[in-house]
DNA sequence: TTGAAAGCGCTAACAA
DNA sequence: TTGTTAGCGCTTTCAA
């Protein structure tokens, strides 16, 4: 290793072509007609010298970015890097870059993302808030400044519009798979999150009125929430039944656990999930479960994001789910959609 | 809404508390002894203003910023976001903001990522490489401007220093483990992820070296090879067996598979992981397996960044793993560790 | 078509 | 202790 080398400069460029660097400029970017001959030349000197834009100058000469920051509460749920990756590709697209920093599920830490974000200049921001209440003051900090949007969960009364799954629809193909694959006299159980997300919260409150006479256990989003769900199922003597669950990382838990203890899946109980996106895949049987249109979101986050109007009032879009079939499911459809 | 608001400049900071912006850059930075009158009259200003600086500024003035770039080649494996989160956590504490972007597996966004990040003047870059011979042009790139560091997967004859996991430690537990627990007369498995990243190969290497005589089926890194691996097991008549894999991925698949066809684990087969973070939870018996020190390999990437010396070579840094004992161990402290 | 000059917002060297 | 000035690297007037 022979040490670092210092980033080359237009200034350096033009010296060598014998040009101003504002000749160089208009080269590099093809913003205007110019002679072909001095234009080779002054390709070729960047290329001989190695030199590589400094975006720092260009965004704060031209007081614009094309970058949007993703604030996530953590890179560990796999829902939300399956967004991350959609997201990317759908801005990169756009041509706009996506640079991703995770909040730690912390409020201080969010905070400074989003003020660090500003403080860069980026064109726009979308924020998976850590907090439902707490977020919303950095929230609106950031939507004075850039378009921002909030993604799956919602904080009330923010100035920033939100995009997220429609969870009654989600939940209304859940019911209407629940009632058909239900053996007459078994029970349903709905193994939820808390009311603490608003996810969690519509999908419990959307469930109970549509099957108020079901079975509701409330946890938190994670395998373990549903390793203890399916033995307090086992403990209260319930041998079979259909699960709905409010996610599927507690859908697999649910089920493995259920399978550990000699139950059959789906011959004892069927297990449904939501989300559809990240872990499904883990589970054996395949799981029903909801998936959530992670691409489609993706497009409203960058709608929003571009046709931004700031005198609209902040609005909401809620994209619509469908229903994957699992091996739970009792209908031909169903393995034939999943293609095992 | 009012529309957006247009960001404060330090000059107009400057004139409300009637003084020259050196003095308002002073009074926010702390960087020089003054009146306490005067500061508390900036500081006042600033906050009456909602000044935040611009970090674009600051950056293309100090010619450093505080910023590392990760990039992952996904957001989808859970042993890249669980490093991730690890890493923006450690570098937090050091005062570094941690930018995370995804190559999407694809090796020109992977350069452009890198170049993007280049242009930006950040700090130092981490790399997790795409692909374990193309990614070299662009780690060489970047290791020639910035301290860069490549992850996981180690690209050859990279000039860019490597810290990762020492897989021939891991593999060694895991051998000492499999003689311990595996029944006279019963075959030993490895479940490998082909020779395509180093990682793959390392563990794959080590495992054949130590034991010769078991049987090797080679995959990639997913749990539907995991899927596979278990019928391809079962098709070749292997009632019982040890069965080692190269990632807790794989052992998911593969474990889950087995269970559904009626075979106990680990009654009849005991299964073994790799990682440790992520997934490792999943599973259900509770998995045997190499815990990856996430934690000591950010801190040596932390270490490598900071006291960056371009004039010393380019090395390695191998963390030593441990082993987690699950419900697949016989003795009493496996459980015991697991602490279920 | 090209060059000179200004200036984006900030900080640091230098003067007062 | 405070202000003046210069300049980081770039783009974009404005003039030639």
């Amino acid at each position: 290793m022979d040490g670092r080398t210092r980033s080359v400069t237009m200034r350096e460029v033009a010296q060598h072509a014998g040009v101003s660097s504002s000749t160089v400029s208009r080269a590099l970017s093809g913003s205007r007609a110019m002679s072909a001959e001095i234009r080779d030349r002054v390709l070729r000197s960047a290329e001989a010298l190695g030199y590589e834009v400094n975006l720092l100058g260009r965004a704060l000469r031209q007081q614009r970015l094309d970058v949007v920051g993703l604030i996530l509460p953590d890179f560990s749920n796999p829902f939300f890097t399956a967004l991350a990756e959609q997201l990317g590709a759908v801005f990169r697209e756009a041509g706009f870059e996506l640079l991703v920093s995770s909040a730690g599920n912390d409020l201080g830490i969010e905070r400074r993302a989003v003020s660090s974000f500003l403080g860069r200049q980026i064109h726009a921001l979308v924020v998976i808030p850590s907090d439902e209440a707490a977020s919303r003051a950095a929230l609106d900090a950031a939507s004075r400044r850039v378009p921002t949007v909030q993604f799956d969960r919602r904080v009330a009364d923010s100035d920033a519009p939100y995009v997220g799954c429609d969870n009654r629809i989600g939940v209304e193909l859940i019911v209407r798979h629940v009632r058909e694959v239900t053996p007459p006299g078994e029970p349903v159980v709905f193994v939820g999150a808390g009311t603490a997300s608003s996810s969690a919260r519509e999908r419990r409150e959307a469930f109970a009125a549509l099957m108020p006479e079901a079975l509701i256990l409330d946890g938190s989003f994670d395998v373990a929430w549903g390793h203890r769900a399916a033995r307090e199922l086992l403990d209260r003597g319930i041998a079979g039944a259909t699960v709905v669950t409010s996610a599927d990382v507690i859908a697999l838990g649910l089920q493995s656990e259920l399978q550990a203890a000699g139950r059959r899946v789906p011959g004892d109980f069927r297990v449904i999930g939501f989300d559809g996106v990240g872990v499904a895949d883990y589970a054996l049987p395949a799981l029903t479960t909801v998936r959530q249109p992670v691409e489609a979101m993706s497009r409203a986050i960058l709608e929003l994001i571009t046709r931004d109007d700031p005198a609209t009032p902040a609005g909401t879009v809620l994209v619509a789910p469908d229903l994957v079939l699992g091996d739970s499911s009792r209908t031909a459809s169903g393995r034939a959609a999943r293609g095992r």
